[in-house]
RNA sequence: GGGCCUGUAGCUCAGGCGGUCAGAGCACUCCCCUGAUAAGGGAGGGGUCCCUGGUUCGAGUCCAGGCAGGCCCA
């Protein structure tokens, strides 16, 4: 026997209770066991970091990284779920910073790399717990018992492995990154601090400079910059490879030049009168070559010559760039591409060096008007202003920020680009556009993965280097670091810490010179640590070697957006340089989480929502359903307690208690699936076949949604299924329910909705892991002690072909459809529903239609109250046409004639105008000596229902009703009222459904009548053993006078035994 | 500045290939129904489908250019 449910249902509450249940049952656990020997499914963790709250956007992506390992585990797949931590980094170190009040790196070294490093190691893990707790809540089935973490020594050692075989093949490398820097500071700043010192307004130099031709004297080339103490710095001139060119001759100071610039920016940048002398593309002076203005440095390599770039901009300056690869970003990659010399010539607080004799130890800054000077004495100055622009400064210091090349470590990715983009090509992204734009745009313009960061907790570089003669080795293992410590005759030390600063003590004797190796100062990309994850998070390959290669590449992960370019990337990258390989095969990009309005979230706005809030009113599976229903996986989604509130309502409210009224009744009929044979699916009933259709049709769909990481189709696809069964399958079979005798089609509903519900379960189960398992307990564990005890230990159902008959369902939906039709034109009658009708006319589509609807007709009977159905052909039949003259139309044609027309049109029959109109043909009218044709545009037709119909229309179809009620008709209606005033009552009295009753009334003559000849029908929906015409004694439970159609009415009701 | 996404009723969202596509669900008003329901049914109010051009016999639907919001990258 079912467990009774309750009327109220409170969800979290219900939740708290599975959550306990899975516990102590070890639930999750032997899903696991229970499917060892089946086909692998791998899923990735993205390791978050446990320094801040988990928020609601971490429930999105928890939810979704839920869903797929739990459809397919109950498909039979193995699904390891091993959770990861996320530990290194900037991030972290910043936010010791400010507990601090840091800063610069100089504080942390004074106060200690080792203490700063430990109090990282310690915020780490500060909020694990509130990690462990939402994300147990919310059922995200994972274990974080046996989770990775990123500053354990297995995983930094299995990370210097992978660098170790990137260095083996020569694809470590170092060179110069431009980093925006503060040169008081001495430190580069990240992306996120730059953006917060963007000053507006900021006055710099504006400076054209000319740069004699090599090879062709009085010829310059004339550039624009803002920056005039970069120009030592000068290695070549980038042009536009599109762009027109010219040359143009000048006289300055009594002797003719010649200029070379951009068509387009000829007015913006030249003073006084010139004569276009030459035109040609860019792309033909590449190669040109100029006399450097400065050459304070050796050249190493070749420079001073014209490139292109598609970068140059032709909105300012003059077309041609001046570029100088160790002060900017664009101009360090186009330094790279051409191979030019990287000159630096200022040191890192700022200064110029030694060799730039003029102006050495000055700030670059403040040189600028003495640089301007210099070139104007050399006759190189076209012409010197100022410029205001955006410029960022140091959000602590205030002193504006270079862009300057420091030295820093590579990772050659850029020679594996061919590969990044065809494997990529091989991934399923969700949403596609996601794989091709912005992430397999990104890999086009692939970079060298700048590896190195000047910081202090990170995995530290594995790089050791002589002190003397500059040899260097990449160490791949502890041990082989520890032999080569201890063959130098060092102490190893113990315990072992591969981080700073300990690591930086460990060194060892030179294979070439015999002098000190020491490690080099770096710390590596957090980024890294996390895209060596499916390689790190084994020990691989010191240990762990069948289990990865069993676990490489992952089936899927997911993330949001904002990780394309990071853990996305990193995973991507690091897979097709170690092993040529995707990382993982299938990918879902979610959307951010925005405000009910639409906003993002942030703490200043004070809008953010809370997941706890959400899950204590609500509950997690009402949440779960809202991410995974309100939009495709990419979209944004908007949230708030209140939407959340939305899905409880509509949905999960409605499954529940559609789940209640099966439970209730089969509780009073004890009806047991195992027992009462359930008849065949093909002697049921239309409306059993149909629901039953629905479902398989929608296993199939759910199933082939899942398939293609479709959450939202399935989802909503659920929830339009759930619709149907309660509202019209249980709606159009309650009372199967509840009639007395146990008969075959009463086995039938009750199996027909019993499959369905416990359907549902399963389908629901990896969406709603809560609710679903409170249905599949009670429904199944609890009556079939051989079933699993878990809705989450049972298998996916599979679909059954033959159950699905399309064109059953193509019926129904005509029939549904009729009904509301039918019910709008009782509403125009208006005529309540409780009173029986005799007739009800239909016009549909055709033979085929009629003959569909005659079949499902009781079902459409029964919800219509209406005795018996008719099909029309025409609407004459129901309603009389009228022709109504177009007056707008006529009118203004006809004139003082129109009153004759319209005189001589009433004359003739109307159906018979009609029918000729219809048939496209006009109408002749003798107007005195004159013919007036009136055609179809001329006239509107209108439809009068004829005496007693009313009818309504909707596109092809009509619904009429006969409105007429016969003396027979009219009692039952009054029974139904009466019935309808008892039922009252027992709801007052608080009476069971089915606690028997004797009823005792009294009624105005008429009234009486009906009642008596309606008696057994009211005793029978009532559950009345008496139906008294007496004045109701004292004793009973519930009493009411009542006024039916002017009549009146006193019942009352006593109940004389519980149900 | 570049790439990508989004912009349809007060709110949340549907609207393959351009032709009843101006919709659904919430919310609101009136009416109806109710032994599962915090529900359901009917009717109604409410929208220049972000804007401007273009292609077309015909465009939320295709193209171009804007505007607004978002993300990522400069």
């Amino acid at each position: 026997m079912f467990e009774p449910v309750p009327a109220r249902v409170n969800f979290p509450q219900l939740e708290e209770e599975i959550l306990k249940f899975w516990k102590e049952r070890r639930i999750f656990e032997r899903s696991m066991e229970q499917t060892k020997g089946g086909p692998r499914y791998v899923f990735y963790e993205g390791p978050p970091t446990a320094n801040g709250l988990p928020g609601i956007h971490h429930v999105l992506s928890r939810a979704f990284k839920d869903l797929f390992p739990r459809y397919k585990t109950m498909r039979g797949y193995y699904c390891l779920r091993r959770g990861g931590w996320d530990t290194h980094g900037l991030p972290v170190e910043l936010e010791i910073e400010k507990e601090l009040g840091f800063t610069s790196k100089v504080d942390i070294e004074r106060y200690g790399v080792a203490a700063f490093n430990q109090r990282c190691r310690e915020s780490v893990f500060r909020y694990v717990k509130e990690w462990e707790n939402l994300t147990e809540r919310i059922a995200f089935w994972i274990d974080l018992k046996d989770a990775y973490i990123t500053l354990s020594n297995e995983y930094i050692e299995s990370v210097w492995w992978i660098l170790r075989q990137f260095w083996d093949r020569g694809l470590l490398y170092q060179s110069y990154k431009v980093v925006p820097y503060c040169p008081r500071c001495g430190t580069p700043l990240s992306d996120h601090e730059v953006a917060l010192g963007y000053r507006e307004d900021t006055e710099d130099p504006s400076v054209y400079v000319k740069f004699p031709l090599r090879d062709e004297e009085g010829t310059y080339f004339l550039v624009w910059t803002t920056t005039p103490w970069t120009l030592p710095g000068n290695a070549a001139l980038a042009v536009h490879p599109e762009a027109i060119y010219v040359m143009v001759e000048q006289e300055q100071d009594g002797t003719p030049e010649r200029l070379i610039l951009a068509e387009a920016l000829l007015e913006k940048a030249l003073k006084g009168a010139y004569r276009v002398v030459a035109r040609m593309p860019g792309r033909e002076l590449a190669g040109l070559r100029y006399r450097p203005l400065y050459t304070f440095l050796p050249l190493e390599k070749e420079a001073h010559y014209v490139v292109t770039a598609p970068f140059v901009s032709l909105e300012e300056g003059t077309g041609i760039v001046h570029i100088a690869p160790a002060f900017g970003a664009e101009d360090m990659q186009l330094g790279r591409e051409h191979d030019l010399p990287i000159l630096v010539t200022v040191d890192p607080r700022g200064r110029f060096i030694d060799e730039v004799t003029p102006w050495r130890g000055m700030f670059v800054k403040d040189a600028d008007p003495m640089i301007i000077e210099d070139l104007q004495r050399r006759g190189l100055l076209y012409f010197a202003g100022t410029y205001l622009h955006t410029y960022p400064f140091c959000w602590r210091c205030g002193t504006p920020l270079l862009y300057y090349a420091r030295a820093s470590w590579f990772i050659e990715t850029t020679r594996f680009k061919d590969r990044l983009v065809a494997l990529n090509k091989t991934i399923r992204w969700y949403p596609p556009q996601i794989g091709e734009g912005r992430f397999g745009n990104w890999l086009e313009n692939n970079v060298d993965w700048a590896l190195s960061r000047e910081r202090y907790w990170g995995i530290p570089l594995p790089i050791w280097e002589c002190a003397r003669c500059g040899h260097r080795e990449c160490i791949g293992s502890y041990a082989e670091l520890r032999q080569k410590v201890e063959a130098a005759g060092f102490r190893w030390p113990e315990p072992w810490d591969p981080h700073k600063p300990y690591v930086d003590e460990v060194r060892y004797r030179c294979e070439r010179c015999g002098d000190r190796m020491q490690r080099v100062p770096e710390v590596i990309d957090v980024w890294f640590d996390s895209g060596a994850m499916p390689v790190a998070q084994w020990h691989y390959p010191f240990e762990n070697q069948e289990l990865f290669r069993e676990q490489f590449p992952a089936d899927f992960i997911c993330e949001g957006v904002d990780q394309t370019r990071g853990w996305f990337y990193s995973l991507h990258a690091i897979a097709t340089l170690l092993f040529d390989s995707v990382a993982f095969k299938n990918v879902i990009s979610l959307g951010l989480v925005l405000d009910e309005k639409g906003q993002k979230m942030s703490k200043s706005r004070g809008n953010v929502v809370d997941p706890w809030e959400v899950i204590h009113v609500h509950g997690a599976d009402a949440l779960r359903w809202y991410f995974y229903t309100v939009s495709p996986p990419g979209q944004e989604r908007r949230i708030s307690v209140n939407l959340v509130g939305d899905v409880v309502r509509t949905f999960m409210l409605t499954l529940w208690n559609t789940y209640r009224f099966f439970v209730t009744y089969a509780r009073l009929d004890g009806f047991d699936p195992r027992t009462v044979p359930a008849p065949p699916v093909g002697e049921r009933p239309p409306l059993d076949r149909w629901i039953l259709s629905e479902l398989h049709a929608l296993i199939q769909e759910v199933t082939e949604s899942l398939e293609s990481y479709d959450p939202a189709t399935a989802g909503r696809r659920i929830a339009a299924f759930v619709d149907d069964l309660s509202n019209w399958y249980v709606r159009r079979s309650r009372r199967r329910f509840w009639k007395n005798e146990n008969d075959a089609d009463k086995a039938a509903v009750y199996h027909t909705l019993y499959e369905c519900l416990v359907t549902l379960s399963h389908l629901l189960a990896p969406f709603i892991p809560f609710t679903a398992e409170a249905l599949y307990r009670n429904l199944v564990a609890r009556v079939n002690p051989e079933a699993p005890e878990s809705v989450h230990l049972s298998r996916w159902p599979e679909p059954d072909p033959a159950r699905i008959d399309k064109r059953l369902q193509e019926e129904m939906r005509l029939t549904m459809r009729l009904a509301s039709l039918g019910l709008a034109a009782r509403n125009a009658a208006r005529i309540r529903v409780r009173q029986p009708l005799a007739r009800i006319a239909f016009r549909v589509r055709g033979p085929e239609e009629e003959e569909a609807v005659r079949r499902l007709a009781d079902v459409l009977l029964d919800e219509l109250n209406i005795k018996s159905l008719t099909f029309l052909r025409e609407l004459t039949e129901v309603a009389d046409p009228e022709l109504h003259l177009r007056l707008d139309r006529l009118g203004p044609r006809l004139g003082a004639r129109l009153p004759l027309v319209r005189e001589a049109l009433d004359g003739l029959p109307a159906s018979a105008i009609i029918r000729a109109l219809h048939r496209g043909e006009t109408v002749a009218v003798q107007v005195d000596e004159e013919v007036v044709e009136v055609g179809p545009e001329d006239v509107e037709i209108r439809y009068r229902p004829k005496p007693g119909w009313v009818f309504v229309e909707e596109n092809d179809y009509v619904a009429a009703v006969w409105t007429e009620l016969t003396d027979e008709l009219r009692k039952e209606g009054l029974a139904r009222e009466v019935v309808r005033r008892i039922q009252e009552l027992r709801k007052r009295a608080d009476f069971d459904v089915a606690d028997r009753i004797v009823t005792y009334y009294q009624a105005d003559p008429a009234l009486a009548e009906a009642i008596a000849a309606h008696a057994a029908y009211i005793q029978a929906e009532t559950l009345s053993e008496q139906l008294l015409a007496m004045a109701p004694p004292p004793s009973v439970e519930a009493i009411e006078r009542a006024t039916i159609d002017g009549m009146t009415l006193l019942v009352g009701v006593l109940r004389v035994a519980k149900g």
